[in-house]
Parts: structure tokens; sequence; C-alpha cells
DNA sequence: CTCAGATATGTTATATTGTTACAATATTGA
DNA sequence: TCAATATTGTAACAATATAACATATCTGAG
């Protein structure tokens, strides 16, 4: 399917995440990408930064690694800081929003006079399955 | 000076770390211990390792770079998570601890069953200097 | 002391992640 | 139509990290 606005290597990209529904490295990707076309990283890289951009995708910094944003269809960012719990066990990634948390940091660091423009929170751990 | 306990690599990287002030890379490093005898990557991390499992060292995920913990003495860990306020523009590190922030997160996932090892928060934007 | 186990270090090669630079193609709108 | 723009393709490379194995050093039981 694919949301509306993207290019053919972007919603390549796109579906693939999304059909996964857990976080993919680049190269995997591009590995899973091969029978369409895909040769090079930076066809992925590109449509990631795109994808990035637009909020349909986050990266996990933790992991180095993409995973297709939980609810696309609100913009991402418009409730709250994102955050993910990734199972050190199984690998899934639960993402959520925290109000009170980007509330506190905002105030914490407002106090300081710095300005946030990207947060990266994710905790590594066991989730309710694998504990 | 560096703390006790420490061999002689987990010693220089740490001093290194220390008089640096500010992050570096893994590879930065490695150049930097050219002169005291350091030749491959392996040495670097493996004191890394060891520096970050003693809360020495902190590693920068959203940076892939290592930072000496901002208040060795007091073993990092026991005052709440340890976050970090990161300027895009002068590359300056704030290692800041927050109660708050650890306690909403707990509060939260527990309530999914997650069970937290380790968090990564990082604030990427501005510092009072460069905003 | 001494020597065996454990720890730390050294070295080479390789895997993984990400970017630069440049060429070709496709899209779009005046 | 055709020129400007956006997208895609390709090759080479840079940066980050680990695997596998060899050597050296330290430490404690006998």
């Amino acid at each position: 399917m694919s949301a509306a606005g993207l290019t053919k290597n972007q919603a390549l990209v796109f579906d693939k995440l999304t059909t996964a529904g857990g976080p993919m490295s680049a190269y995997q990707i591009l590995d899973n990408l091969r029978d369409d076309g895909f040769r090079a990283p930076l066809q992925v890289y590109r449509a990631l930064d795109k994808l990035v951009a637009d909020g349909l995708v986050h990266k996990l910094e933790s992991l180095n690694a993409f995973v297709a944003c939980a609810h696309p269809e609100e913009k991402c960012g418009s409730h709250g800081l994102t955050a993910f719990a990734i199972c050190n066990s199984c690998g899934n990634v639960f993402e959520f929003h925290h109000h009170g948390l980007e509330h506190d940091l905002e105030h914490f660091l407002g106090a300081k006079g710095f300005k946030p423009e990207k947060t990266v929170v994710e905790i590594r751990g066991k989730c309710a399955n694998c504990a």
C-alpha cells in the first residue's frame, strides 16, 4: 500500500519495513530488495532519509536499525516525544509517546538554555514475554 | 591520574577521554594513542568495554562516540538515569541525571511488564552558547 | 620459587554501517 | 519541446565494530 507522496524506492523501503513489523538494518533492507532492483546502499539510505524526515520511519540509534512508525496516520511528533522499548531477547520494539517525559526534559533543559531539536529515548531490556 | 583498578590500556584510554573533556570516536582515540603503542581498534574497544561497564565512560549512541563520565567518583547509575544534552553546533556534551524521568519510565514500562536494563537518553539540539 | 591457570595484550583479517562523487534517467511545467 | 528539477543508478570509499587466533603478563597454590 504505502502512504502517498512516496517515490518508488521510498515506497519499496517503507513497505518492506512495514511488512517486517520490526527493526531492520539498512543492509538487511538492501538484501531484501535485490529482486526489486536495489543494488547499492545509497538507494536504501536515500529512501530512509526521506521516510525518517517525514516521520514514517524511525531510526533506532542504539541498534543502528530502522523501524516503521507505529502509527504513520498521525504525524509523529505531534503527540509527545517518541520513545522505544527494545527487548534484548526477542528484538521486539514497542514505540510509545510520553508527554510527561517531554515536559520534564524541556523544563530541565530550558532552564539551562538548551534548545532540543531531536530527542533519542531508547530503553533496552526484557519485554513481558521474555522476562 | 586515572582511577584505581585499571590496566595499562584502560588507563590510557580513560586518561585520553578525560583530558579531551568531550566525546571521541574509538578511532580518534586509537589515533591519539599510536605513540603509546596502540595499533588496532580492538585495543581501544576492549578498554572501552571495561570502562563503560564500570561506569567511567559512557557511549553516546547517536554519535557512535564515547565520553568520560562527568563524575566518576560516584558510581554512575546510583543517582538516576544518565542522560546527555548534545549540542549539534559545538559538539559539547552535558551529562545530567534525572530521577523524575527514571521514575516516569519505570512506572510506564513496569505497567507493560517491561524490565529496563539500560536506558539511552540523548537530546540533540543547541546549547546556550550556540542558540 | 615455579609453573599452571587466568587475565591482558597484540595482530590480522573481516564484517557492518554509512558517505562522497559523479552519471544517467525520469518528471514536470513553462 | 525542452530545460529545470528531482530521482535513481553505480562505483569507490570511509567509518565503526567484531572474530579468530597468537603472545605476553600476572597471580596464586603447591
